[in-house]
Formats: C-alpha cells, structure tokens, sequence
DNA sequence: ATGAAAGCGCTAACAA
DNA sequence: TTGTTAGCGCTTTCAT
C-alpha cells in the first residue's frame, strides 16, 4: 500500500507538500494537480492510524447506548451517525445494555482511543459519576440526565410529557390509572414523577409499578398486574420497550383497548398506530435529539469552560384510538 | 495523559516492558505488579492510533449497511458487534441507504482506517464489483451476495424461502398471488425467482410489482395494486419493510386480512404477531446471521487463499392467522 | 510556495 | 526476563 513518500517520488515534491495537499495547505494549483495526479496513480490512501498519532486530533466520537435494538435509540443512533459522517467525524457505537461494568468498560475504550467527545445514554446508577474532567473529553448526555444539570444534556421533557399523557385520561374520563416505568434510567423515574405529580393534583392516588427494560419484563409485569383486582381503567406505560410488553401482556389476557383497559405511553414507534385504532403515545422528536445532540458536542468542543447546558426537547401528544373516552 | 515512557519511570523499567505488560508478553509477576501499580496510579491508558500505528493490525473491523434503521439490519449489526467486542474487535458501522456512492465512499474510508475486514451489505448495483484484492481487507456479504458465489457471504436461502411461503398459500387455498419485492438488492431478485418458480411450478402466474426499499414506497406501490382490479387473493411481501408498507396500505384501503387479502412476508418483528391474528412471515436467524459473518471473517483472515465460500441459512415459516384458509 | 528535520506513542527486533 | 534502538506514516515546525 502506497504511503506519502511514495506519492512524494513519484509526484517530484516532498512528503510535506503531499500532506498539504491532504490537509488543503498552500500548495501552487500546478503542484497540487501533479500530487493528485500521484496519487491516483498509486491509489493512494491515507493512514488515519499515522495521522491521528501525529495531529494529535481523532476526528472520533463516541456514542454509548444501552441497546441500539429499541427504536429510540435507533432513531438517535443514525442521526448522530448521519450528523457526524457530514462533519468529517468517525463514530464508535456501544450497547451497555443498562451494565454498569460495560458502561465504565467502554468509557475506557473512549480514552484509549482518544475520542473528541462522546454522547450517552447512561443508566441511572452511572449518569450522577460521569466526569469529563477525569475522562478527558466532553461528554453530552443523550435521554437521561443528572438532575442537578451538571452535565451537557439533551432530554425530553418528561415530568411534562407524562402529566400531558394524564390529563388526556383524565379529560377522557379516566381516573383509575397505572402507571408503568423503567427502573433502569432517570427517564423512567422522571416520567414516574411527573405522573405522580398530575394524578396527586387531581386528587387521585398514582399507582406505579417499575419494570426492567426489557419487553419479556413489562409483559410480566402487566400481567401479574391484570390478574390483581381490581386492575385500573387505564395503563401508562413509560417506553416503547415497555410498551410492546404491555400489549402482548393484554393481548395474552384476551383484553381490548380502551374497551377493557385504556393504554397510553411513549415512542410512536411504527406499530402503534396499526393496532385496532392505534396506539396513544408521546412521540419524541428522535432526529431532532440526535443532531442537537452532535451540535452540542460540537459547542462544548469550541468553548470548553462554558458552563453546563440542557436542551429540553417536548414530546408530541398523538391521539389514537387506545384512549377513547368510554 | 500518561505515556507509556511515564509508566516506564514510574515503575523502574523500560518503555518496552511496560509494552510487555500491555501485550501480555514474558514478564516477571514481581515487574509485572509494579508495572500495573505504575498504570493504576498514573491513570494510564494506552494511545490505540499509537499501536496501531507501530503494530500495523488495527483490530478494528468495518460494518456498512444500508439502514440501521431496518430492524433486520438493527438485529445483525447488535450480533455483529457482541461478537467483536468479545474477540477485542472494534466496529465501525456505516449506513449506505442503498447509494452506490455512499458505498464507495465508505469503502474508501474503510481502507483509510486500515480495518482488518469488513462485513458488507451491498446493493444490486455494487454486489458484482467488489474485490477484496484492490481493497486489501477481506469482505463477507451479508444479506445479499453475487450470483456467482466469487466472495465470501452469509445469506438466507432466499428461493426456498419464497417458495415455502408460496406452497403454504396454494395449500391454504389461495391461487392468484401477487408477489412485492425490493428492487435494489439481489435479496429481492432472488425472492422473486423462488416466488416464480414456485407459482410456476403450480402452473400458475406470478404478478410481481417492485419497489424501493421503504415503507411509503411500498405503502404506494400496493395502494396502487389494490385500486387495479381484480385484486389478487393474497400479497406476498419481500421483506419487513415493505410488509409495513403493505400493512398500511391494505389499512387504508379498509380491507382485512385474510378475508379480503391474504398477506404474508419476511421478517418476523415485533409488531407482526400484534396485528389481528398475525402475520405470517419467514422469520430470518438474523442473530445467526451476524454471529456467522463474523465468525467467516475470523476464518478468512487465518486463511486467506481458501477459496471463498457461501453460508446458507434457512429462514423458519412462521405461521400465523393473515394466511388462514378461507 | 516548498523542503528538511523532528517526533507523535508505541512495539518489535535484537542484544544482553 | 529485561533494555536499547529503530521506525510505523504522517504532520508540523522552521527555514528557505
């Protein structure tokens, strides 16, 4: 494989000058065309490995979810990628799986590879430790946040988005409602909150339940919670993953909505508007999350003393049939 | 950030036996300790574009599909990168939206970053023109391959899989089949031969439309189907995309499934098994899929002058209540 | 605008 | 088992 001192020969230049042709230094239009020309010729391609060690610059972020197969985190996944690989930047993609262990172990990774920054979904028990000073590069958190906004966030707002989710109930006539919630990340608790919040405010008892994010958790969980009585008029349930669950749990259970038990929850991910009349949700602007997520990376690169900021995005109330008024 | 010159001062020793201590060379258990206290106390951590530099293997293996977004491709690439984290591979995952020139413009990058091999989703356009020899790094198909088995490649039994879903039809009592396919990768194509073969084989005609590989081009392409008429007695769907597609069409259209139009199709998920009685589909080993690509890199790369082979996966009918007989 | 020289941080060959 | 030396391929001074 051709390297710059071969492009150099054959070129008549120095390998400096070669390099600025690369790095779109100064270099006279008639040299430039002889270089290119070189380069062509031997099929030229840069070693990035050489040229990250010697600029001292990657040119690589990190991205760090706990599972890229929950839509959500798909959606964000392409357009942090899609933003990045516009920007001339390189992604390194991690599922944590909500594990502590893998978390800190690919943190590590991060350094080792001397990333320009990194965007995070971490889990609950990680995203009040994150430390950018100790990690060396800036870090934006992607879904979760530390409460006391100490960190670079980008999050829905949640405490709202699930008070919004309640008081469609309520207006529809709910009173009964469940609520169901991650245990795994501040968003699930945040949302638990903001549930807590709008039923106390109508006077209502909020009855919570926590899953882990799993589909096979949340089906369980609602299914242990259907045979209670006597279950409430409505669910809310406070993810898509946790969502899905909740379907099979009342499909299992030979229920129907809102007929037998209104539901409602989070992510308009692509089948919740096929079921019977669909399914009520907040939708999340995903891409939005995504790019303002690269763009705050990209601020925090330019000015690194800027204190701490959050950008909180509102989720979208779509009505569908699985909350009718009955 | 220390180097390994500082861990090397630190503990007493050479550069080159703290390299030791990284690389698991000979090193005494006593050096070895102190070394790693060295380490622990400087909060070192090796500079990978370094190594990778000096060492000449990057570790590092490239992953390019057409959409992440396609939960096919979402359930590969997660088994793709389990299995390389876990033999101390990093992953460097790329999304083409089927464009011939995102292709190549990524594989252009993968050979900047030197990767050890890459493991490729390629269009119709580009599957005939790769050539591992001037890329200099291995490539395994997945999904797609060329006709000719000339590269490596793990794939799904696509004619035997359209097939099957054609003869559980005609057993089902359905005779005018339509078949929707994707008609920018030879997964399509292939789908389609086996649809035709089989139909044929029933001394039958097989109407096939094609369309892009999205959700509203399929949604349109099967609107426009069912306008014409007579409609067929049953749709089959080339994969989970396009069956989204067809979903929302027949939806929108008011029409039931299998009572109006039976509907059968590829992938199997989530959502397929939600609607009405479910959706009879080939469900794809797609965890299978990633983990064999992985593992056909790993063998290629110890042997590199075996004549390249193809895995051929068997999809699983799934059958639901879109296909019932009526 | 171009070239010469140095060195990024590490590993590998050789020597001891 | 350990140290010394050289150099991976590139960019970046500094000089011209």
């Amino acid at each position: 494989m051709a390297k710059i001192k071969d492009v150099a020969e054959a070129a008549g230049v120095s390998p400096s000058t070669v390099s600025r042709v690369l790095c779109n230094g100064p270099v006279s239009d008639k040299v430039r065309k002889r270089v290119e020309a070189a380069m062509a010729e031997l099929d030229y391609r840069p070693n990035m490995a050489a040229r990250r060690l010697r600029s001292q610059h990657t040119d690589t972020i990190g991205l760090i979810v706990s599972d890229i197969r929950n839509p959500f985190f798909t959606a964000v996944s392409r357009a942090v990628e899609d933003e990045a690989y516009r920007n001339g930047l390189r992604v390194i993609l991690c599922n944590t799986d909500e594990n502590p262990d893998k978390e800190a172990m690919y943190l590590r990774l991060m350094q080792e590879e001397r990333v320009t920054g990194v965007i995070f979904a971490p889990t609950r028990q990680t995203v009040g430790e994150i430390d950018p000073e100790a990690l060396g590069f800036p870090v934006v958190m992607i879904d979760r946040a530390s409460p006391d906004g100490s960190a670079d966030a980008v999050v829905l707002d949640n405490r709202r988005a699930a008070a919004q989710l309640v008081t469609h109930l309520l207006s529809n006539g709910y009173r009964d409602i469940g609520g169901l919630f991650g245990n795994t990340s501040s968003t699930g608790m945040e949302r638990h909150a903001g549930f807590v919040e709008a039923m106390q405010q109508a006077g209502l008892a909020a009855p919570a339940r926590f899953a882990a994010p799993s589909v096979e958790a949340a089906e369980q969980a609602v299914s242990q919670w259907l045979a209670a009585t006597p279950r409430p008029q409505a669910l809310l349930v406070s993810n898509g993953v946790l969502l899905l669950g909740a379907v099979r749990a009342l499909k299992a259970a030979g229920l129907r909505w809102p007929e037998d038990m209104a539901l409602v929850g989070f992510d308009n991910d692509v089948w919740t508007d096929l079921l019977g009349d669909g399914l009520t949700v907040i939708e999340q602007p995903v891409g939005e999350i995504g790019r303002s997520a690269m763009a705050m990376l990209m601020e925090r690169l330019e000015a690194p003393e800027r204190s701490p900021r959050s950008v909180v995005l509102q989720g979208k109330l779509v009505v569908r049939g699985s909350s009718r008024a009955r």
